[in-house]
DNA sequence: GCATAACTGCACTGGTGAGTGCACTTTAAC
DNA sequence: GTTAAAGTGCACTCACCAGTGCAGTTATGC
């Protein structure tokens, strides 16, 4: 429905690039399975050759789909732990890096890598690894640091486990997100949100703040 | 390589639950779109006729097989839950209630119930209401009510929100555990398990315990 | 014992989709 | 301008799979 995304046959070096919009469209709506590698070549506006001539076969393609939407999606996590600096507030901080986590995880490319990830992992088991090294581990080690920082600086305490309180503040982000959009089915409320990461910092300050709470 | 469930032509209304536990192995491991009726009659030992006098078509024997599996994973979550009592030490009683819940759900049908969930969650939107209705709300409702019970006894500070924290000790819990055991392939290690319960314990009553703390 | 309902085995249809072959056109490089 | 690479359109093969038809077999109810 939202049609070719070249404009007609005009470059030719962004072909390739269509292509891998048009299967993440296709791949994302109607699962690896029911995709059609002709549904994505009419998508891209490109013959079934072309797709054929850039990527090998279906299962190529669809790795690279994978590998872009990790690369994406660790660009836009990184700039949201990012956030998390040694001054200002910290329940601020915190609820504005969680917001921009939140956003992360609602994400429409976020939400179709999850589900394309959970559907294929049993017959193409090395994708985890692929989105782990690219994305996810990264993440986490950043977000690590940041709050190791901050327990070095004495505004935190995490006994010593940074890894470990930022494995918790980010499934007190993901799990409730995970279930309030439905699996990503539903796009949760600005407000929802707000509560979920709200709540989330509020937690994470109580058990591993060193500072007086900030009041919800 | 599991076998037929049914020892040859034996008995005769257990066909539908043969039938059901093979559609279940068969589904799990290839997904729905791959997953082939003639195999789950094969697995089931059982003629592929068979198979459609007892539920139709395709769909709605995998709708079954969704509903079957919702059915067990709340009578292991409820039984998980009804650990938490209003007697005993709190640490004890959330780190035990914390690695039922962990084992249910590390348990290889939840794992390919989730799977299984995400795979086709586009293309049968009305399964997670299925699975919501029959399993997962009433756990999180179960939870949040055992939880408010020790809240009224003084010994949690919920802030009035039972159901909030309730979600996020699931989070707790869930979170780590769907990255650990690497979205279900891997097996986590009992010690694992261990200390992600201990840490999601020991979080959540420094967030929202009245007692003094009991070390980890 | 017999009628009926459930089950079996096998062959078959119809549809779909991955991947290829081929003749032709367009673009880019020199 | 000519050449080589990239792209196009179409028809085609091959394989797989959901679902059906049918003739024959086995169990169950009475």
């Amino acid at each position: 429905m939202s049609g070719a995304r070249t404009e007609r046959t005009r470059g030719r070096i962004d072909k390739r690039q269509a292509i891998l919009d048009a299967a993440f469209t296709v791949f994302a709506r109607d699962g690896y399975h029911a995709a059609g590698v002709d549904a994505i070549a009419a998508g891209a506006g490109v013959a079934k050759h072309t797709v054929y001539n850039h990527f090998g076969d279906k299962e190529r393609l669809f790795r690279e789909v994978v590998g872009a939407l990790a690369d994406q999606a660790l660009a836009r996590n990184l700039a949201a732990v990012e956030l998390l600096r040694e001054d200002g507030e910290l329940t601020a901080m915190l609820t504005r890096t969680g917001r921009a986590l939140a956003e992360c995880y609602c994400d429409e490319r976020s939400v179709a890598l999850r589900r394309l990830l959970h559907a294929q992992i049993t017959t193409m088991p090395d994708l985890l690894g692929i989105v782990r090294d690219r994305a996810a581990d990264r993440v986490d080690d950043a977000l690590a640091a940041r709050l190791a920082r901050l327990a070095l600086a004495g505004r935190l305490d995490l006994g010593g486990r940074p890894a470990l309180a930022a494995e918790q503040f980010g499934a007190l982000l993901t799990g409730p997100l995970e279930a309030r959009s439905r699996l990503g089915t539903r796009k949760v409320p600005r407000a929802e949100v707000r509560e979920v990461v709200d709540t989330a910092a509020g937690t994470f300050l109580r058990a591993f703040g060193t500072e007086p709470a900030q009041s919800a």
